[in-house]
DNA sequence: CTGAAAGCGCTTACAG
DNA sequence: CTGAAAGCGCTTACAG
């Protein structure tokens, strides 16, 4: 039989053996216990005994584990971050800012997806459940169900609602964030006025969404203080996408006169309006003055540029982040509802000004 | 003193409280070790007492903890995903692949951003690996040191490097995952000598990064084959993004007879030279050939629509998924090292044939 | 200043 | 078919 080839020289038995406490603890002579308190950061610790166990640390390669340490305390450093898509910019910066305030406190972001499904969502909680999040930031699919939500994930996980009303069912309450839609949708009205319109619609969105609901009122109330009562046919519904606002852009042409102008549900349908107009032969920016909402990348660079809301998705992160931890130090508090500002983003130019050839 | 008010007749002691096996083990008089087997399945248990021990985890209100579990069986649930940004609508949409095929598997998506920063790299490893991932898939920051990161994650645990290659110095070598890039600007190349140019670019990209140096082979490839040695002024190099893309258009007509296409470096700087053509009095799509590469979602509605190389990013993060977990299974196969596929996305169009105007 | 002991919620041989 | 016991890697009173 032909010899076994020499073992290596290697000084780790096994490189794939996780480094334990006991381990550095039996290398210096020391308990785990000690070591545990050098690890924790103790003023109670020797300086010299400190000074040892780091480098022991450092040399056998030690990584905590978190996961056995949270155990013991009872404690936990996910954070579940369920949203519809990352494919959607808006939640992509969203979930960003999540990350980015996280990141800094040694918290790390569970991530989960609904594609807009609320089985899937629902599949998604129970999954994200299993893994003890400290909190849970939940941008709620279209139709979910507070009452059911609530059933599943009971009263010991902490949950931010983002951007979505949910209602409890119940009394419980949820803690929320969300977009100043009204204030938003007004300040575009407001704008649009300002450039000497006064025949303006409200494009896009569906009027049973409670955020096109909010945005619609801003607009009204905008228009009311300029003594505008808006015509029916102003308002035009229609899916936030891109192709629907595309396919619905002459409704607004329908009875003449017709409006000069749009405030539109979101940047997917003002980037949708503005394609159906050509199509008809009328030039965002020139014959009809277009905004939008949300400032996604896009409307910087489209074509006009887009004059539009901005929500700041990155920065409402970092505060929904903020919030859910605040929340698990205080989970006796009341319910918080905090609605996030907005401010208009005006670019050069779909919000062409109102001239002869418009009126 | 006034009485207390009477206690609520709450059956849940305290809601807070978890629910553990022991405490379902209890109420159906079993042993923990038995409602441990009915919660995996195990064919031993007597159906009925399976039954009654469902029926109770229901009435509790049990939740799995995977945690605890993940750390008696040396086992782990999460995988890591570091990337540069959410921001960049590539990086989402691989991260939603990337999470879509986890969350089928049980698994869990610990995300990570790095900015683009080394040192933040460093960080967020750092702290991921403290959450015991099960494996970890990295885009690495540009500049990233192989050697640096291999002692930093250590042969635990396994790591799929994604979209940029990294060396690891001491012959343990990486899992890879990337894009055939070579063969992708072959293609754009090609596709814009069938429509009759002869003089074309390659705009954009660094020369030094891995994959700019690819998608330059592969348009020297393609004008090889039609005999076809490109000029040096044909390079333009500038930052991959859209605003250095616009600044740098005008270095493509420096010289005459200025080449009448371009194949880009990626679609942001497509977008932008698209830009900077417009601002010289150039139409892409009318007089010069413009063709991109990611096909990111702004490529199919730009003015003009963009013809591009498609690279399916959630699809290749749905593959990330599948390598890793793959890799978990067999920690002592050799380093694994995969070219996904491209191909070209045709649009109607940035990608003028050339006629008698542009010759 | 340091150590022995108990315990977080689970799984897994092993015995019966 | 079910239970007693050990143990994953850590923390935390408590003693000394």
């Amino acid at each position: 039989m032909p010899a076994k080839p020499a073992s290596p020289p290697a000084a780790p038995v096994d490189a794939r053996r996780r480094v334990t406490l006991d381990d550095v603890a039996r290398a210096c002579g020391l308990s785990r216990a000690t070591v545990s308190l050098v690890l924790r950061g103790s003023p109670l610790v020797n300086p010299d005994t400190r000074a040892r166990v780091e480098a022991e640390f450092r040399r056998q390669g030690y990584v905590y584990h978190r996961g056995a340490a949270n155990l013991r305390r009872k404690a936990s450093s996910g954070i579940a971050l369920v949203i519809n898509d990352l494919s959607n910019p808006f939640f992509a910066e969203f979930a960003a800012g999540v990350d980015e305030a996280l990141a800094s406190t040694g918290h790390v972001t569970l991530l989960g997806s609904t594609g807009e499904s609320v089985e899937r969502q629902r599949a998604v909680l129970a999954s994200l459940l299993e893994h003890d999040p400290a909190g849970i930031i939940l941008s709620p699919a279209e139709g979910s169900d507070g009452a059911a939500l609530r059933r599943l994930v009971g009263m010991r996980t902490p949950v931010l609602v983002f951007n979505r009303e949910l209602d409890a069912d119940d009394g419980t309450g949820w803690d929320f964030l969300a977009l100043d839609n009204v204030r938003g949708a007004q300040l575009a009205t407001i704008h649009l006025l300002e450039r000497g319109h006064r025949r303006i619609a409200f494009f896009g969105g569906h009027r049973d969404s409670s955020s096109c609901r909010q945005r619609r009122e801003g607009y009204r109330l905008a228009l009311a203080q300029a003594g505008i009562e808006p015509e029916p046919q102003w308002l035009v519904d229609c899916a936030p996408t891109r192709l629907e606002a595309a396919r619905q852009a002459a409704a607004l042409f329908a009875r003449d006169p017709a409006p000069t102008a749009a405030v539109c549900y979101n940047d997917a349908v003002a980037l949708g309006l503005i394609a159906g107009l050509a199509a008809l032969g009328r030039r965002a920016g020139q014959d009809f003055a277009v905004v939008g909402f949300d400032d996604i990348p896009e409307a910087a660079v489209s074509t006009p540029p887009l004059t539009t809301i901005a929500v700041d998705p990155r920065a409402r992160g970092r505060q929904a982040a903020q919030l859910v931890l605040q929340r698990s130090t205080t989970p006796d508090a009341p319910p918080m509802h905090v609605i996030a500002p907005v401010k208009l983003q005006m670019r050069a130019s779909s919000d062409v000004r109102v001239d002869g050839n418009l009126q």
